[in-house]
DNA sequence: ATGATCCTTCGAAGCGCTTCGCGAAGCGCT
DNA sequence: AGCGCTTCGCGAAGCGCTTCGAAGGATCAT
């Protein structure tokens, strides 16, 4: 495919056929050996200024970029970093996607490819992206509390840095938010405005089975705080899709009629805005909302969310950039992060009225 | 660096030298030559059946993967795709990124990989990324009404298709939303309502200034259409972050009190939401807006805004369909889609009351 | 002077795969 | 039996780059 037998006849497509120079053509041009051509770019042994300057001045002329996969082929690194996405499903979830903006943004800048598959569960399928060749190192999401793929990646020796985190995170490097201390937070908050009974839309059931750990931090931490604020805590297990959530809202709204607030991990909130309509409920008078999310949509809501602050690009931005500073090798040793989880008020949260006042009303 | 001197004291790390098998170790199992590998492997030449069965028992047994690089460096096409991105503001567009989840979608499941970059207006740089082997063909975001990356990657042969489209489309693969039509539509339904000035939010001035063709054919129709319909049209360039949008919409209902519409090509909504809250007006009652917006978004806002559709989620997937289509041969000549731009009617637009009920007054 | 030492540069051997052309069989036909 | 024909596996030559070992000079101390 690659080589055109001469005397054939030319194709239709007209420049197809001008290839970019080779090292071999500017070792030429410079008049000396392809592999001090190669010993210039790298900079891997001493070349003498004279000649380092005419190489230079080859590669200058022709335009001269070096053919990836021979690189990578000859080398073993392919100056490419793997990401790896949830299964199909994730198009619901726009904080995912800005992940991969981050990651771009600092891939691209630090002159990295970035490689996009949907994540396959399989650990041996990642490992694999590495060993054969495709990627350096892999930005992992949606961690789980025990990751087999964590584990494999770690017996075969290759770079990885998490968004989100593992239950030991002993000697690994991630980028997260602080969950715990951020659902803690929220509690706290909502606790102090008068609300005794509060419910946490977490994320959903199945993947607390698989053991998603955001999602058993999240649970864990709502229960023990409930506890400790001596309120009511309603923990509902709530996929992100507008339909799912409504439905769930609804229930709780039936059932539990003194829920005064909620607290979501997601995007839940959409679904439960719009059951609080359906149910005459105002906002932030009769129900407050908590939720983890981005500030950006936050603002954008009516009325504005008060949210914990995750800035999913910044994260996707540093987990990149935590990974290619472990393949330069510029950093030592693992490096953990915990960003935003900062409670901004906005409008969606109050002091309790809802039931108490059409009671006395 | 991938050679390992023997002798070399065993690194620390367990089993990073686990090296995965190659198409010689499958050769010598199956007691074949290399070559009858390649062969069984690719089915560019027939195999009998009796040694394919070997080849394919010990590729079985092995778990043999193809490695990436050499492959491409081999044949010349890295089976991986490029996805060029707006340059770094582009973090404020979820549908830009939502995009990214389409292709990602498509190209994992043709078992073809993405490769993400940040785009460089540059188009040399660009075609270099297929002509150094790193992709086989690309996809192009904001695409310009007359396009320098397309004539290049034109010029040199590279497959490529297109989000958005040129004006001149003749042999050219693209996904698009009929962006003409649709705020033609949006107009005759606002038109319909009563409303004789309407705004039109487009894309900002560096965009139109840029040649940006989704632009310069949201401007051309509405000035064209507003002419039709008979009524007042403001055309009104602005970037998506809410606070620009905010101001030129403030600006809006200060100098132009009888303006009583918005259509907005993107996240303007935002902004313009907040301007009219603040100016005490009320939406649909004393203001109508109608967006083009995926539903996804749509939905979760208050009111829910009247939307022209745009299904980036799928508008990425086919991008990267076609694309893979075009490279493995199945498909010959362009294939120009154009999507979503249905009306959907929400919560955001209602016959015009504002001005006249409050005169009437 | 002269061997030891250093500094530069070169040649060649791969990295793992694709693909071309050849030759050895196997086939039907006259 | 002899002919051309097809069928099918093999060897070898790359793809463009990295990297090792060694050759050739220049430099130094003796």
């Amino acid at each position: 495919m690659v080589k055109k037998p001469a005397g054939s006849p030319a194709r239709i497509v007209s420049m197809s056929d001008m290839r970019p120079p080779t090292m071999a053509q500017i070792a030429e041009r410079a008049g000396v050996a392809l592999s001090t051509v190669s010993y210039v770019l790298s900079g891997k042994r001493t070349v003498s200024p004279e000649i380092r300057e005419r190489v230079l001045a080859a590669v200058e002329e022709l335009d001269y970029r070096p053919h990836g996969p021979a690189r990578a082929l000859a080398s073993g690194n392919s100056h490419t970093i793997a990401l790896f996405l949830p299964s199909p499903r994730w198009q619901l979830i726009p904080v995912q996607q800005t992940f991969v903006a981050g990651a771009t943004q600092e891939t691209s800048a630090s002159d990295y490819s970035l490689l996009l598959s949907t994540s396959p569960a399989d650990p041996e399928t990642i490992a694999r992206v590495v060993e054969l060749g495709r990627a350096d190192g892999v930005i992992l999401m949606e961690t789980l509390a025990h990751d087999r793929r964590i584990e494999r990646l770690k017996a075969g020796g290759h770079p990885f840095t998490l968004i989100g985190r593992t239950a030991d995170t002993t000697g690994i490097s991630f980028v997260d938010v602080d969950t715990g201390a951020a659902v803690e937070k929220g509690l706290a908050y909502l606790a102090e405005l008068g609300h005794r009974c509060v419910a946490l839309f977490n994320f959903p059931q199945d993947q607390l089975d698989a053991g998603h750990n955001a999602a058993l931090i999240a649970r864990d931490v709502f229960e023990e705080a409930t506890g400790a604020l001596g309120i009511r805590g309603i923990h509902l297990p709530c996929s992100h899709p507008a339909a799912e959530a409504f439905a769930v809202a609804t229930e709780l709204l039936r059932t539990e009629p003194d829920c005064t607030a909620a607290i979501t991990t997601g995007w839940q909130f959409t679904g439960l805005l719009g059951a609080l309509r359906a149910a005459g409920r105002h906002v932030p008078d009769d129900f407050s909302i908590v939720s983890v999310i981005e500030a950006q949509f936050a603002e954008m809501l009516t009325p504005a969310l008060t949210g914990i602050e995750w800035p999913a690009f910044e994260a996707g931005r540093l987990a990149a950039e935590m990974l290619i500073e472990q393949l330069t090798g510029r950093a030592q040793g693992e490096r953990q992060l915990l960003i935003g989880g900062a409670l901004v008020v906005r409008e969606s949260t109050g002091p309790v009225r809802g039931r108490i006042s059409s009671a006395t009303t």
